[in-house]
DNA sequence: CGTCCCACCTGATTGC
DNA sequence: TGCAATCAGGTGGGAC
């Protein structure tokens, strides 16, 4: 479901909510499929610790936690929330009903509660011990992707060089770029008025920088607007994002182009939904 | 390694 | 109305 804007005000918003507050307790569903670490070992490494702060890495969400205590320091650990399709994370009173399909609940000293809520469960929960000290690299939560909103010109043109998977195909590729979902890989190719289908490896640089600041404008417009609200989707507070009223082909199948009223076409491919002006994109 | 395709799930919507 | 088919914001693994 979420891809990088809804990812990053989810995180946002925890994060505000959160970062200081002690961990009282940890519930988790035994669904096994949703843990990516053991249950147990989740909770025995949350229980007790305090948030330090909750980030988004890609498409990942990175809550880092500390056990002070009466050993001496212990190495800061890092709890992965992958969303999936449909997962969402809430922060809730207690006395709100839990969801269905409730996966994880991290209770704090406060008595509010950190819900994590999947009903389809292609989300993962795992857990990320860090050394205490050395000079490691941060962890690789999503592969060697690089971020859309940060990336130089120039490495965005090599990320695509020599590939002949269609450019929707490489945006949507999670070890190129991090956050790119089906949305606004749409979104962006529109705006750069680029079709879906063309070799990624044959876009000359001129359109390949339009793309890249296309993806940028989208990606930081829909973080302004709090994410695409398409179904489900919902921030930490449970509200929803506006972006989805500024898509100008996702979902719009059928529908006249915003630009010069050609019906938006939607077609498969790379097994997703794909829509584009015929008229507008090249 | 690059690319394609399916499996993993539930729920909402569409179509007969 | 009822029920089956189809479709969803993602990813990881196996086949080629």
């Amino acid at each position: 479901m979420p891809e990088l804007p809804e990812v990053e005000t989810i995180a946002a918003g925890v994060h505000a909510r959160v970062h200081g507050a002690r961990i009282a307790s940890v519930w988790t569903s035994g669904k096994p499929q949703t843990f990516k670490s053991p249950e147990a070992e989740i909770a025995e490494a949350l229980t007790g610790a305090t948030i330090d702060s909750v980030r988004r890495v890609g498409k990942t969400i990175v809550m880092t936690v500390a056990r002070s205590g009466s050993k001496k320091q212990q190495s800061p650990v890092e709890f992965l929330i992958h969303l999936g399709m449909t997962g969402r994370l809430l922060v809730s009173q207690p006395e709100v009903p839990l969801p269905p399909h409730t996966h994880a609940i991290l209770t704090l000293a406060d008595g509010r509660e950190v819900r994590f809520v999947d009903p389809r469960r292609f989300g993962r929960l795992s857990i990320h011990s860090q050394p205490a000290t050395g000079t490691h690299h941060p962890a690789n939560y999503s592969g060697p992707g690089r971020e859309p909103l940060t990336i130089s010109l120039e490495d965005f043109i090599a990320l695509f060089r020599g590939r002949k998977t269609p450019i929707k195909a490489a945006l949507l590729n999670q070890s190129l770029l991090h956050g790119v979902g089906n949305i606004y890989a749409d979104e962006s190719l529109f705006r750069a008025g680029i079709r879906p289908r063309r070799q990624a490896g044959r876009l000359p640089r001129e359109e390949l920088a339009r793309l890249r600041s296309a993806l940028r404008d989208v990606l930081r417009r829909a973080i302004k607007l709090g994410g695409s609200s398409v179904s489900d989707y919902v921030d930490a507070e449970g509200m929803r994002g506006y972006f989805q009223i500024e898509h100008k082909v996702y979902g719009r199948g059928g529908e006249p182009c915003l630009v010069c009223g050609t019906p938006i076409e939607k077609i498969t491919l790379v097994g997703r939904g794909t829509h584009f002006c015929p008229v507008c994109q090249h």
